[in-house]
DNA sequence: ATTAGCACTCTGGGCAATAGAGTGCTAATT
DNA sequence: AATTAGCACTCTATTGCCCAGAGTGCTAAT
């Protein structure tokens, strides 16, 4: 009995540290906690439970003789189990809304100005990664001829990602066979996983008899060059200055380290595109990250997916002092948003367009 | 006579104290510029020197016991004629060469290759910017349908640049009107730049007699959509990262404030299309930018053209105190080979490769 | 189990002293 | 008239030191 409420105590201590700290980026010390959040105990009261949870493992000192910080792992038990999720205000919700509704953008647009947006509402560092398009189903492809011997792939993918490609040739194709080729194909593409095109038109295709055995070859020559795979997902990021601003990145080194991460984007993508199979928000604290760098940083994600696919990631990057109820919330928001656009995408129907982005969420 | 050598002393100390400045990015004391670039005076001279430099504007003081460094008149001064031009070594040329070399790419992987490999030669940030499509002349204009009212519109340029957009209509079409219509602006839409064409394509569709009127009611809302000038050009920017190497911006604020620039890349676009109507390389020191975030920077362009358009720019930012002449070679280099790569891509002619890109500009 | 009290530790700012770098001026030299 | 030597002067940067403040940890009392 008497053991719970101390539990209990002891975890409102922590989540006060965290709290507080989270707000204000200095290590909080014993009378702090007793003046501002009036706990009806005494300072060394809570310097012995402070004791406990750095025994624990979940607080640190800088120093002997300064207040306390989480650790990582005080994090992740704040995340986890601590935090009061919150709702994003209804001003900020519209604001996201507002910015959808405005008009009908092509995917890429979108993809760019929600990382924006969520750099810009965060104050912290926002990205989307797009798919890749091997996951994606294909839609449609069109051909167009721009050289003597080179050709325009244009890729629409059923999630409304556009992406296009130089082909070279060895052999030259005049306009009207290519127009064939490209009906041809047309007809096969429809619906299948880009991943598995190469092998899969060429096989439809020997069904179809087709007369002329250059078409073959031709076509083999384009898809194989059309989808190579080698295309990843782009990602698009925002507001990387933002980090600069924080006043837990003082020390140069860190930022250096930081900064060349985001600039490589490769980097980035991997460790995103691991995090691509979970579903919902993910925080990642510190050095939970596979990546040295970012060790100082966490990183909200979350994905979206159109269908039974999860396609592509978003989320935010700053530091371990994070208002993290609030950047899931965000998230969380985003991630839903740009699930409805994709989904709308997909299935045309008559649309009155307020109704899919609008109030429906934001008033739950 | 007595006069000239002694101006010209005073030029040699200058260049000395800027060379020596440009490497160590420690300020240049009188004892220094003898030790090192041994001058036949005694210190006091030097002294007497740099004082009449100071005096004339060349130099400064940072405090009054330390040595001088340049003021953006001196930098300016040393461009235009101190500055012994320099080449790029065989190898910088060659590894640069080899690069293009390896594959015929889409022009805009040309251009975001050639912003990475200014970043990475220069050790500084590098840029490209893409024509915006407007300048630029159409070559073929594509349309597919990619939903029951949207249709996507693929412009591909003479340059070979290639820039899609998403058309909401507000009635349906059915693909073989579509392809009518496609045939039809094909016919119609070579050569014109793109600012022109909204006009001059309902013009001379009206020439033709087209019969049914729902066609040009139609192209009218295609044209008028595709061919919107909101369309800037792109902004290619790799190794922000390497502004924070540079020990000019220990200053945190300097720093931000830069970053700021180069994440809104809007003021950076703008920056450089007011460049882009001169030729060749052209060097902007310090307070001579428009632009008072990038006061501590100094940047240098050129410009990139197809016949006699000039379409583009590209060029590296960096400190001030800049190896100016390597970056002035450098960004003239990549300026040509952009040229040459435009011109190749625009005349389709039999092409042995290797001859256009490889040997012939390293070697001359 | 809690608390009061106190010694202890560490930071950070202020201050003074000092060495070093480099100037600017004056007077002597060529 | 230009150059140079010599020297006083100025400013930085480092060091050591001191002291106040913040906060802890321990012990003994409640």
């Amino acid at each position: 009995m008497a053991r719970i409420s101390l539990q209990e105590r002891k975890q409102k201590v922590l989540q006060i540290v965290i709290h507080h700290y989270i707000r204000t980026a200095k290590p909080v010390g014993s009378e702090t906690i007793i003046e501002q959040y009036k706990l009806e105990v005494s300072p060394a009261t809570v310097r012995n439970i402070l004791a406990e949870l750095e025994k624990e493992g979940f607080l640190t000192h800088p120093h002997t003789s300064s207040g306390r910080i989480p650790t990582d792992k005080g994090y992740r038990f704040y995340v986890d189990s601590l935090m009061n999720l919150q709702q994003l205000t209804q001003e900020e919700e519209q604001r996201i809304d507002k910015e959808y509704e405005s008009q009908r953008m092509a995917l890429d647009s979108v993809m760019q100005e929600t990382s924006k947006m969520l750099s810009m509402l965060s104050h912290y560092t926002g990205f989307v990664l797009t798919p890749a398009p091997a996951v994606d189903r294909l839609k449609r492809l069109e051909l167009v001829k721009v050289d003597r011997d080179r050709i325009l792939a244009v890729l629409v993918t059923e999630t409304g990602l556009i992406r296009h490609k130089i082909i070279n040739l060895d052999q030259e194709v005049n306009s009207t066979e290519l127009l064939a080729i490209n009906r041809l194909l047309n007809k096969n593409v429809f619906g299948i996983s880009v991943n598995d095109i190469g092998l899969e038109i060429l096989k439809r295709l020997q069904q179809e008899k087709v007369k002329q055995v250059k078409y073959i070859n031709l076509m083999e020559k384009l898809v194989q060059q059309a989808f190579a795979l080698d295309e990843e997902g782009e990602l698009y990021l925002e507001g990387a200055s933002n980090i600069l601003s924080q006043p837990d990145f003082a020390d140069y080194e860190k930022v250096r380290n930081i900064f060349k991460v985001i600039d490589e984007k490769k980097m980035l993508c991997d460790l995103l595109e691991e995090e691509v199979r979970h579903d919902g928000v993910k925080v990642i604290i510190g050095e939970e990250t596979p990546c040295k760098e970012l060790q100082e940083c966490s990183i909200v994600t979350s994905t979206y997916r159109a269908g039974d696919k999860t396609l592509g990631a978003l989320g935010i990057i700053g530091p371990k002092r994070m208002e993290y109820s609030k950047m899931i919330a965000l998230v969380d928001y985003f991630s839903k948003l740009i699930n409805k656009t994709l989904n709308r995408t997909t299935n045309p129907e008559p649309r009155p367009d307020q109704q899919v982005l609008g109030r429906k969420i934001s008033r739950k």
